[in-house]
DNA sequence: GGAGTTGTTTAGGA
DNA sequence: TTCCTAAACAACTC
């Protein structure tokens, strides 16, 4: 479930390759992930070349390469989506590619692998001195000074009519919130979901902007390390199934579709 | 066998 | 035009 914090998971887990060769580039070249790319200019460009540093920001990861095929002075960046089934791990040599890895890069003495069933994830290539522009073009990250109170009025106002749920799903505002982020947030700013988002009051909206950098803070401690769970007190630990119950009041959870996604929430708890 | 699924883009309607 | 919803993408599990 790859939202903000599962993704600054999974680009850790292709750290042991940081300044490591690859010495093997395997790619299935006519798997969707590869759509917007060549895969094989990108095998090409990275075969000998060394992982220098990795970058996530709300779902995106991106990659820095340097040295081997690639041109003096300039970088191979290679960028993973990870849609809804990618992860990206790392095994031991010899690594024995399965159905559903893509992208393999075989460094001294690991696979570094992506890995992905449902094919919504994408990989993006760009060769260049500088990140590609898509990269310099992204949102605020939700935990920096630029993502302020009055900026979120003012996206709130200009969907006013669109359930908060779905709005908070927008990743040119909301970088990195996916649908548990989502209902979490709603959950602790104490809002419903279907509360049309430009209805929601200056005292409420403080709470939520909190609640916002709360969650996003939160799902990185316990998730990005170790892919743990956050604490019984988030809704995270009892919105998954029919039948789970409030952590606050005790009563039965609701979940029902909301902007197309299944949302969970606590009607009394919520107001 | 049918329904549901953590994400994003697009087509088409209001 | 603008904004919003539903469908499509694909392959698994329950």
């Amino acid at each position: 479930m790859p939202e903000l914090a599962e993704v600054e998971y999974f680009r850790k887990q292709w750290s042991v390759g940081l300044d490591r060769k690859v010495s093997q580039v395997l790619v299935k070249a006519k798997s969707r992930v590869f759509r917007e790319v060549s895969p094989k200019k990108l095998s090409g460009s990275l075969t000998n070349s060394f992982l220098r540093e990795s970058f996530s920001s709300g779902k995106q990861m991106l990659f820095r390469f340097s040295g081997g095929n690639l041109p003096d002075q300039q970088f191979g960046w290679l960028g993973i989506h990870l849609g809804m089934t990618g992860k990206l791990f790392h095994e031991d040599l010899p690594y024995a590619p399965g159905k559903h890895d893509h992208l393999v890069l075989k460094m001294t003495e690991d696979a570094l692998v992506f890995q992905d069933m449902r094919l919504f994830g994408k990989v993006l290539f760009h060769l260049g001195k500088e990140p590609p522009e898509y990269w310099a073009q992204r949102p605020p990250d939700l935990l920096s000074a630029e993502f302020n109170l009055k900026d979120l009025e003012a996206f709130l106002q200009r969907r006013a009519k669109s359930p908060l749920k779905a709005v908070l799903l927008d990743q040119r505002r909301f970088p990195g919130v996916g649908n548990w982020m989502a209902d979490e947030i709603c959950f602790q700013a104490r809002i419903l979901p279907h509360t049309p988002a430009g209805k929601i009051e200056v005292e409420r909206m403080k709470q939520l902007y909190q609640k916002i950098q709360y969650v996003c803070r939160g799902a990185l401690k316990y998730v990005s390390n170790d892919y743990g769970d956050p604490p019984k007190s988030w809704l995270f630990q009892h919105r998954w199934k029919d039948g789970g119950t409030c952590p606050k009041t005790g009563e039965l959870l609701v979940r029902e579709k909301i902007g197309g996604r299944t949302t969970c929430f606590s009607p009394s708890w919520q107001e």
